[in-house]
DNA sequence: TGCAAACCATAAC
DNA sequence: GTTATGGTTTGCA
C-alpha cells in the first residue's frame, strides 16, 4: 500500500509518496491540487493507495525536509528512494543530479558526458523528476549559466537558488558513476541576472 | 545576437 | 516499429 501524505507549511504545500519506507514520489508548490496530481502521475498504476491527512511519523520527518530543502538549508537527502521502476537511463541521470552539492550547479550537457547520452535527454529526465526537490534538479542550468527551465516555474528555481548562495567562488569535480562532473558555484548563476 | 541543425532517451501512437 | 517531443548545445552568419 503506498501512503500519500501532504501538508501546508508557511504556505507551501509539500507532499509525499511513501511505500514501507521508501520515498515513491515528492513534490512542492503552491497549489496543492497541482503537486497531488504530479504524486499521482508518478505512482505505479498497479498498486493501491491511500491518501492521509495525518502524516505518520516518517511522513512527518521527509515533509519537514521537503521544506527544509525548500528553505535552502543543508539537509540529509539520504532517503531510500524507489528507483526500481524507473528506466535505467532515467535513474543514472537522477542519481548524477543527486550528487551536486548544496550551493553549486551543473549543466544539462556535463550531466550528459558524465553518464552517457546528450544534454536533451538530460533535460527531459529533468522535466519528468518524481523526487523534487530530493534529487535536486533545481541545481541544473545551461551551459551559459542562464536558467534553464523548471517544473515548478522559473520564479521557483531562482529562489531555490539564491537561498542556496553560499559564497563559493571555485569549481570543482564530482566523480559520478565512474567519471568526473564538474560543479560551478551557484553564484555563476545569479551573477548574470539583471 | 539569432537561427538551424545535431542531439538522444522516452512516451505515445 | 515509428514518430513526436523537449528544462540543450554548438556552429555559423
Amino acid at each position: 500500500m503506498i501512503e500519500i501524505y501532504s501538508q501546508n507549511i508557511d504556505g507551501v504545500w509539500f507532499s509525499v509518496a511513501c511505500n514501507q519506507g521508501q520515498i515513491v514520489s515528492s513534490s512542492f508548490g503552491l497549489s496543492q491540487q497541482l503537486i497531488l496530481g504530479n504524486i499521482l502521475a508518478n505512482i505505479p498504476f498497479n498498486v493501491p493507495f491511500q491518501v492521509f491527512h495525518e502524516p505518520s511519523f516518517f511522513a512527518k520527518h521527509v515533509l519537514s525536509s521537503l521544506k527544509r530543502i525548500y528553505g535552502g538549508q543543508n539537509v540529509n537527502t539520504n532517503f531510500s528512494l524507489a528507483f526500481a521502476r524507473l528506466p535505467a537511463y532515467t535513474q543514472k541521470v537522477l542519481k548524477a543530479t543527486a550528487e551536486i552539492p548544496l550551493g553549486y550547479v551543473t549543466s544539462y550537457g556535463l550531466i550528459a558526458k558524465a553518464v552517457g547520452g546528450g544534454p536533451r535527454a538530460v533535460g527531459n529526465v529533468m522535466a519528468a523528476n518524481p523526487f523534487a526537490p530530493i534529487v535536486p534538479c533545481h541545481r541544473v542550468v545551461k551551459s551559459n549559466f542562464t536558467i534553464g527551465g523548471y517544473g515548478g516555474g522559473l520564479k521557483t528555481k531562482l529562489e531555490l537558488l539564491c537561498r542556496e548562495k553560499r559564497g563559493f567562488s571555485n569549481s570543482k569535480e564530482l566523480e559520478v558513476s565512474g567519471r568526473q562532473l564538474q560543479v560551478f558555484p551557484v553564484e555563476y548563476v545569479l551573477r548574470n541576472l539583471a
